[in-house]
DNA sequence: GCCAACGTTGGC
DNA sequence: GCCAACGTTGGC
C-alpha cells in the first residue's frame, strides 16, 4: 500500500463533496500536469490519500481517501464542453489519466499547513510544504504519513 | 489583490 | 537546445 496527497480547492472538490458522496467514489480528473499525472498512474487500489485544501481560508489536510479504481483515461480531455478538454489528446493515446477515490474519513478539524511547516524537520521532503510547490498529486512516505497522523 | 514560483510554449 | 514570455498556482 502506498500513500499520496492530492490538492484541491474545497469549492471544486473538497472533503464535503466526498462526505456528500458517501460510499460512492468520485473521479479525480482534470489533472493537467505531467508530473502529477505520472503519480496518478502509479496509484493502486487500496492506496491511501490525504486530501489537501488549497487556495482557501483554512489551508491544510482535510481528511483521508482511498483509491478504488487505478488510473484510466480521463474522459474530460475528450469533452469539448469541459474546461479540461485537450484537443491535442487522442483516443488511441490518451494524454491524461484519472483515478476514482472514496472517502475514508473526514478529519474533525483541518490539519493546517502551518502545523505541517512547524514540523518541517520531521516532514523534510514532503513536497506540499516546500515553497512554491505547485504539484497537485504527490507521494507521501510511510514515515511522513505517520508523523501527519500524530499531528492531526 | 499581490506576487513569487513554477511549468509550458514557441521563436530562434 | 536555449531561454524569454506567458499563464497559472497558491500562500499571504
Amino acid at each position: 500500500m502506498k500513500y499520496w496527497l492530492v490538492k484541491s480547492e474545497p469549492d471544486e472538490c473538497g472533503i464535503d463533496h466526498f462526505v456528500a458522496a458517501g460510499a460512492n467514489s468520485i473521479r479525480w480528473d482534470g489533472v493537467r500536469n505531467y508530473q502529477a499525472r505520472n503519480f496518478l498512474r502509479q496509484m493502486s487500489v487500496g492506496d491511501r490519500v490525504l486530501l489537501y485544501h488549497s487556495s482557501c481560508q483554512h489551508i491544510g489536510i482535510a481528511g483521508e481517501l482511498e483509491v478504488v479504481a487505478s488510473s484510466y483515461p480521463d474522459p474530460t480531455q475528450f469533452d469539448v464542453q469541459s474546461p479540461y478538454v485537450d484537443l491535442k489528446s487522442s483516443q488511441e493515446e490518451p494524454r491524461w489519466s484519472a483515478v476514482d477515490l472514496v472517502l475514508i474519513e473526514k478529519w474533525p478539524a483541518i490539519l493546517p499547513l502551518n502545523t505541517l511547516k512547524q514540523n518541517a524537520t520531521q516532514l523534510e521532503g514532503l513536497q506540499v510544504i516546500a515553497k512554491g510547490a505547485r504539484l497537485s498529486v504527490m507521494p507521501v512516505t510511510h514515515e511522513h504519513w505517520q508523523v501527519i497522523q500524530q499531528l492531526r
